[in-house]
DNA sequence: ATCAAGCTATTTTTT
DNA sequence: ATAGCTTGAT
């Protein structure tokens, strides 16, 4: 046992051996970070750190696997009984947190987690249920303001009293409403995991305590990417040992709009005066000249820490900007490289596995999907429609949700007429108003349907569903998940609704199979986990990656990885595609408009360029479909920026905002007017605004 | 209750 | 272009 630190570079080596006190650790692209990390752990292993008072906390699912295996590999055989280090994800982590603690704030120890799905569905309730229409606020941007609230720990009644404009005024109306939904139901979303948490360290000092004592030592993996609550649970859990090590880079931040503040990682020293800071920027992974555009791109930004990577592998061939004619030429035109780099010759034969097409945003990868299949090259697209986000997957979850906290109102709503049981629209309705006026739970009212007026066969049919969910219910616990949820099924006959629903060939078997394959997700579940409960498997559900069931069924191993460049982050590849490097998309359309948005959308670009390995292609076309019509595109300044021609990327930022600034800016929100006279006309605004505001005028006096 | 036709708004990134 | 939704007909 034991980590051979030999093998580690001077930098490595300090971060791998000041084993206590607070460190931050900032480590470039392709700098081995992971492997500071588990060297790292192994090193307090071998110093006597018990394994589980380790705790180390990474961003993605796939990220805490990795680690752990690799740990495990590093630290060898243990002795029987001894627990492994904690590895897990921030939301995981706080789910357990939460779970040992919920009665002190509130929730039921079964809370149910909502992921986007439900969270949207709950947001489109609370929005008809307040009379909003869909074109005010959608159930999307209002999820929005309600995130950044919750990351901002900005109550209902706060979010009110400071909301500026009709919009805002209307989403704090609707997040007082979504709270109470969420609350009354004994659930939470993915925000609440982290507010609640913060919640309890705040309000309940021995809580956070003992949270605190379970470990002597923090890593936190990603640091560049906590938000406001991630930071204030990482101060919480590490405030009385202090052994607290942050790995991160400035350059890699990505997700300030999902709450992030790069100002953490940035001002670590503030709250940590005493914290030894490890630069690495020795840069194992990219060819020289691949990490030359990298370092020039990132130049152009200005807050950030002082670094430059050093390439360690010389050699390789100079990155290559193409233009193509329009996106399907792009897509046509990459598959066919990539068909040349897999047949290639014997010797530099390329796997799939080794080649990845990275874009920005998710309706790019369609013309390439259909590239590939028509070449027959095998690819997995990351973060598409997720196992879990199938419509079948859901309706059996809910079931078991709804059995696990009857609370759970949107998982009742979702199955109380699924399979239609005849309990309709209007009937829920009813029942609804009902439990509302009583302020009261739906689930319980619905005893009570006989009281309402419902003809007899709906209350007959009400009746019956209970005593369904309430017989299930009786049994959790005392049968394997998997049985339990074959029982359901047919209790309630799904399959044959498939069938009914699903006509085309072979749909309804495949969303059977679909099931079935869930079915065997929770024997599995159980199988490997020490206290199996439905809880717990439905916890993994809703906080799975989006790919793991490809992880697990192998299919990614021999396969074009097709994914944004968010998802990205952390990976690397001999051959990186990145495609549609174009003004609009890559700095986005919307980030410019923002203003202060090209600087992330720059190290986007720049986690980009540095998941490359051995090679490098961007593309960029002259004219892409938009809306179904064409329009022209300008290359990214960031290309531009990469080959030092400053000048012209000036230039073509100046170019996009005179394309985008001018036609995208207002919404024609109440134009009732024909909107294709003005806009397939020609530019003449003066001519086609000034007879609309005359008409105005004069219908206002 | 169910389905086809037609209308519409949609285009950022996700744990 | 297209998914998702409302509308109107069975």
């Amino acid at each position: 046992m034991g980590a051979p630190v030999s093998e580690l570079n001077p930098a490595q080596r300090e971060a791998v051996t000041t084993l206590s006190g607070p460190l931050l650790v900032l480590a470039g692209a392709g700098t081995g970070k992971t492997r500071v990390i588990t060297y790292r752990i192994a090193q307090l292993v071998k110093h006597g750190t018990p394994p589980h008072r380790i705790l180390a906390v990474t961003f993605t699912n796939k990220a805490a696997r990795e680690m752990r295996e690799r740990a495990l590999r590093l630290l060898g055989k243990r002795p029987r009984g001894a627990k492994p280090p904690e590895i897990s994800t921030f939301h995981s982590l706080c789910v357990r947190i939460l779970r040992r603690h919920a009665a002190l704030l509130g929730y039921p120890t079964e809370f149910s987690i909502y992921d986007r799905g439900d969270q949207e569905m709950l947001a489109r309730l609370v929005l008809r249920d307040i009379r909003v229409s869909d074109s005010t606020l959608r159930p999307g941007e209002l999820l929005g303001f309600i995130s950044t609230w919750k990351n901002q720990n900005v109550s209902p009644d706060e979010a009110r009293q400071a909301a500026e404009g009709h919009r805002a005024e209307v989403a704090a109306q609707a997040y007082a409403r979504y709270e109470a939904q969420l609350r009354a139901g004994g659930s939470m979303d993915f925000d609440d995991l982290l507010l609640q948490t913060t919640r309890l360290f705040r309000d309940h000092p021995e809580a956070r305590f003992a949270e605190a004592s379970r470990f002597d030592h923090l890593l936190i993996d990603e640091y560049q990417d906590t938000n406001r609550l991630q930071y204030e649970i990482v101060k919480a859990l590490a405030q009385r040992h202090r052994n607290l090590c942050v790995v991160g880079d400035d350059d890699q931040s990505i997700y300030g709009w999902r709450g992030a503040e790069v100002e953490h990682i940035l001002s670590f020293q503030n709250d940590w005066p005493d914290a030894r800071v490890v630069r690495l920027e020795f840069n194992y992974r990219s060819r020289a000249p691949i990490l030359e555009l990298a370092n020039k791109l990132i130049l152009h930004n200005s807050a950030r820490h002082q670094k430059v990577l050093r390439a360690s592998r010389e050699g390789g061939v100079p990155p290559r900007i193409l233009r193509m004619e329009d996106e399907n030429m792009e897509a046509e035109h990459v598959v066919r490289e990539i068909r040349q780099l897999l047949v290639g010759d014997a010797e530099r034969r390329v796997s799939p596995s080794d080649i990845a097409i990275l874009f920005r945003t998710n309706e790019q990868p369609r013309a390439f999907e259909l590239e590939l299949r028509r070449e027959k090259i095998p690819y997995v697209l990351v973060g598409g429609l997720s196992f879990y986000d199938r419509r079948e997957i859901k309706d059996v979850l809910a079931y078991l949700r709804v059995l696990a906290n009857p609370l759970d109102e949107v998982s009742l709503l979702r199955v109380i007429n699924t399979p239609p049981r005849g309990i309709g629209p209007s009937t829920v309705e009813t029942l609804l108003e009902h439990a509302v006026s009583q302020g009261r739970p739906l689930w319980t009212v619905l005893p009570e349907a006989e009281s309402l007026s419902l003809s007899e066969g709906v209350v007959s049919r009400i009746q019956g569903f209970q005593k369904l969910l309430d017989g299930f219910r009786a049994k959790l616990g005392t049968m394997p998940i998997a049985d339990l949820v074959r029982a359901l099924l047919d209790a309630i006959e799904y399959r044959a609704e498939l069938e009914r629903v699903y006509t085309g060939p072979g749909e309804a078997e495949s969303r059977w199979l679909a099931i079935e394959e869930l079915v065997n997700a929770a024997a599995l579940y159980e199988q490997r986990t020490d206290a199996p409960s439905l809880l717990g498997f439905l916890e993994e559900a809703a906080l799975a990656d989006r790919d793991d069931k490809d992880q697990e069924s192998g299919r990614e191993r021999h396969a074009v990885t097709l994914m944004t460049l968010h998802s990205a982050k952390g990976l690397e590849f001999p051959h990186v595609y990145m495609v549609g490097v174009e003004e609009g998309i890559l700095p986005h359309q919307r980030s410019v408009l923002e203003g202060r948005g090209v600087e992330e959308e720059r190290r986007l670009c720049y986690v980009g360029v540095t998941r490359a390995q051995e090679t490098l292609t961007l593309t960029f076309t002259k004219a892409r479909m938009k809306w179904g019509k064409p329009r022209p595109s300008i290359p990214s300044r960031f290309l531009m920026e990469m080959r030092g021609e400053t000048e012209r990327a000036r230039r073509a930022a100046e170019a996009a905002m005179a394309l985008f600034g001018s036609g995208a800016t207002g919404r024609p929100r109440a134009s009732s007017a024909p909107e294709s006279e003005a806009s397939s006309g020609k530019r003449s605004t003066k001519g086609s605004r000034k007879p609309r505001e005359a008409t105005r005028k004069r219908s206002a006096s």
